[in-house]
RNA sequence: GGAGGGGUGGGUGAGUGGUUUAAACCACCAGACUGUAAAUCUGGCGCUCGAAAGGGCUUCGCAGGUUCGAAUCCUGCCCCCUCCA
């Protein structure tokens, strides 16, 4: 089964960065594409309006979350998920899978299914892959993933390897269970950062012929090194004429060297939630805006930056509100840090198209710093240097 | 004027002879955060030397005293609060 009103078309390549557009019934998104995350049906702290304003093209959200609260049966009740949370864009649902990861001790996993003690009132619940699909299907929306299990990368090899299988059982199910053609199904590919895994997965995932394929079990506790080698390898091992979805990636420097291993999609919950814990990105890196050594400057988070905070406020301002605890202070950093992802995107995109993408990665990552420590390190070197008058000091 | 209660680190506030540079919380400082159980978590927070381990000095209103040892006991003084006149 192909998924009728999902499409996918490459239309610029420039080394393995591809450019290209995603068609869905709710509209089309240009590639390489980042979704924010609305887990519960909703970004923290942002509108939809926002959302389309920053540049979003697809959010995602998550079932089993959703399924807790409100409930699939509202969601549905209350005109699908697109209705629901009032966004007339894409949305792709993760299944839940990753949550039997992160909730750790409350989730429980056999070969057919996997057992949650609800996080949020303790009751218990069961997904199978096929009750997760067929939710998605009743949320209505664009794209919908498979069951899969996620595993940590310093877990043993045997555990990887028990999670990949459990995984590509699940994946034959889901794609078994899938109904609804309007809304398309991804396969996820597993395998921790072992190649021959890798391979392994891959070969059997795209063996059951999905619209889309997922890069799944990274950026969970392997070196950047490792994932992105993972990544490079795993890209290959996938058809090049069906989207590719990193799932969980969005470190703007991930973004940069995962576009520039041919991956076509993203999510990841880190520019929020950093933002809200005071974060902000910049070019020249992560920053605490938070800092008492902002309290003072009367530029913007980033010159330059069209975003609600970087045009109406100062950095000064916006870290006065992270330590007062002010509402706004949560909502202007998320909203920053989602332009800065989506105009990183925008960025990609044209310089795929113009086809000097590898300049733009190598002055964007020998710019950006992934932490404030980093950023402060780089900082401090470069003064060094600059003191040092290029004499002794390296 | 009389009776009672109380003064602890930037704040609130534990602690009534040794294990106390003094709990806890707040504030402050710094860091982390990758398919969101997160507006969360971690660390620091008297001065000083040290990269660190660790060392020195100084601390519970002020001044004396008792004691091997005091934020804790005694004396005096200074402030504050409550009630009665």
């Amino acid at each position: 089964m192909t998924a009728a009103g999902f499409g996918f078309r490459v239309e610029a390549t420039d080394g393995k960065a591809r450019e290209g557009v995603i068609a869905t019934p709710h509209g089309d998104v240009r590639t390489p594409a980042f979704m924010p995350v609305a887990t519960q049906g909703s970004v923290k702290g942002v509108t939809p309006q926002e959302l389309r304003e920053l540049g979003a093209g697809i959010v995602l959200g998550n079932t089993y979350h959703l399924y807790l609260r409100p409930g699939i049966e509202v969601v549905e009740e209350m005109g699908g998920l697109h209705a629901f949370m009032g966004w007339d864009g894409p949305i792709l649902t993760d299944s839940g899978g990753f949550q039997a990861f992160s909730l750790g001790a409350m989730a429980k996993l056999t070969d057919d299914e996997v057992v949650f003690r609800s996080h949020v009132d303790g009751s218990l619940h069961r997904f199978t892959p096929e009750a997760a699909v067929s939710y998605q299907e009743r949320l209505g929306v664009d794209v919908m993933m498979c069951l899969d299990q996620c595993v940590a990368t310093d877990g043993s090899e045997a555990s990887v390897r028990e999670a990949m299988n459990r995984t590509h059982r699940w994946a034959a199910r889901c794609r078994e269970a899938w109904k609804r053609e309007s809304q398309a199904l991804f396969g996820i590919v597993q395998g921790g950062i072992s190649a021959e895994m890798r391979r392994e997965s891959a070969v059997f995932v795209t063996g059951l012929d999905f619209p889309g394929y997922a890069v799944g079990g990274l950026a969970v506790g392997e070196t950047k090194a490792q994932m992105y080698e993972t990544v490079g390898l795993t890209e290959g091992l996938l058809p090049g004429d069906k989207p590719r979805y990193l799932m969980g990636v969005g470190a703007p420097e991930d973004l940069v060297e995962c576009v520039a291993r041919g991956m076509d999609m993203f999510d990841c919950a880190l520019p929020t939630r950093v933002a809200r814990n005071g974060a902000v990105f910049t070019p020249e890196g992560r920053v605490n805006v938070s800092a008492a050594r902002y309290r003072l400057e009367r530029g913007p988070v980033q010159e330059g930056c069209d975003c609600l905070a970087c045009v109406g406020f100062s950095m000064g301002y916006v870290s006065h509100l992270f330590r007062a605890k002010e509402l706004l202070g949560l909502r202007l950093a998320s909203i920053h840090n989602l332009r800065f992802v989506q105009r990183l995107m925008e960025e990609m995109r044209r310089r795929i198209v113009a086809g000097d993408f590898d300049a733009f990665a190598e002055e964007f990552l020998g710019r950006y710093r992934p932490t404030d420590e980093g950023a402060r390190m780089a900082q401090k070197r470069r003064w060094m240097r600059a003191r040092g008058g290029g004499q002794g000091a390296d």
